[in-house]
DNA sequence: CTTAACGCCTGAAGGC
DNA sequence: TGCCTTCAGGCGTTAA
């Protein structure tokens, strides 16, 4: 499930290899993608990419006549690019390719289904990304702006964690492990925190996005970076699909609850 | 305005 | 062995 170090760890990797290339094909083997793409099939030929860039969880690739593609992977998503040279291994789930002119593809591929992408026109604002609020990286997001923020929602802290028109970037994962770190219950209302609770949970989540970028993101089920490698980051996870097992830091055992739909793990004992 | 629930999807895992 | 049910979860939509 890609969360903001999984994407941007995509991003990095697609903005090293993609600008200047020029589109040749597009081929859609999932029909219901390229419903979703509406216009794609013949607007993408012939155009160059301009650069790759990361909104919370959404990507965006520019294009050269000023439009640009929106996508986001949702849990099973990804994006794998294979040079000119490379062998052409029959990839399942594929949803999406482009070719480009020197023979090098960039695919789509999405078990599940859920992954979106879109074709953006010049001088559109795409809805999706305007609603976005700043990610915990980003300069925006203040240690005041994230106190307003907590102290808007009375809804569970973790809850709000994953809000993404009010914090985007983070997901169920990060949620979890950036609450657990900070020693915050997430059950807990945004507005009960106190302004110390609130910095501590900043912080933690800075750290954790920062240091899970660094190991190239989480590997959970099948994420992969764009050379279809693993991410390392599972191995540092406290909480995360840990629940019945000790918590590394007082032994308690580490609890599952649903929260909103979504299991949140959590250590009863470290969290209050 | 805010908050909560549902549906979309498919493969893995567990029960019997 | 094999069928059936449950679960995973990001987000758009719908409802309250």
């Amino acid at each position: 499930m890609p969360e903001l170090p999984e994407v941007e760890t995509i991003v990095r990797g697609l903005a090293g290899v993609l600008p200047g290339r020029v589109i040749r094909e597009v081929h859609f083997p999932d029909s219901k993608l390229a419903t979703g793409c509406l216009g794609c099939a013949e607007v993408l030929p012939g155009r160059s990419l301009a650069g790759v860039q990361r909104h919370g969880k959404y990507i965006r690739f520019l294009l050269d006549d000023g439009s640009s593609l929106v996508a986001h992977l949702r849990m099973t998503g990804k994006f794998v690019f294979t040079g000119p040279l490379a062998p052409q291994n029959p990839a399942r789930h594929l949803r999406m390719v482009l070719v480009f002119t020197d023979g090098s593809l960039l695919s789509f591929m999405d078990m599940r289904r859920f992954g979106t992408i879109r074709h953006v026109s010049p001088g559109e604002t795409p809805p999706e990304l305007r609603d976005l609020g700043p990610d915990p990286l980003q300069k925006e997001m203040t240690l005041p702006r994230f106190r307003a923020i907590l102290g808007k929602s009375r809804t569970a802290v973790k809850v709000l964690l994953l809000d993404q028109r009010r914090i985007s970037g983070v997901g169920n994962i990060y949620a979890c492990e950036s609450l657990f770190r900070a020693g915050i219950d997430p059950r807990r209302p945004a507005d009960s925190l106190t302004s110390d609770e609130g910095a501590r949970l900043l912080r933690e989540l800075r750290g954790i996005l920062r240091e899970a970028i660094r190991h190239n993101g989480t590997t959970i089920s099948d994420f992969r970076s764009v050379d279809d490698k693993t991410g390392e980051f599972q191995y540092w996870l406290r909480v995360y699909d840990r629940e019945g097992e000790p918590c590394r830091v007082c032994g308690e055992r580490i609890e599952r609850i649903r929260q909103a739909q979504r299991s949140t793990s959590f250590c009863p004992h470290c969290q209050v």
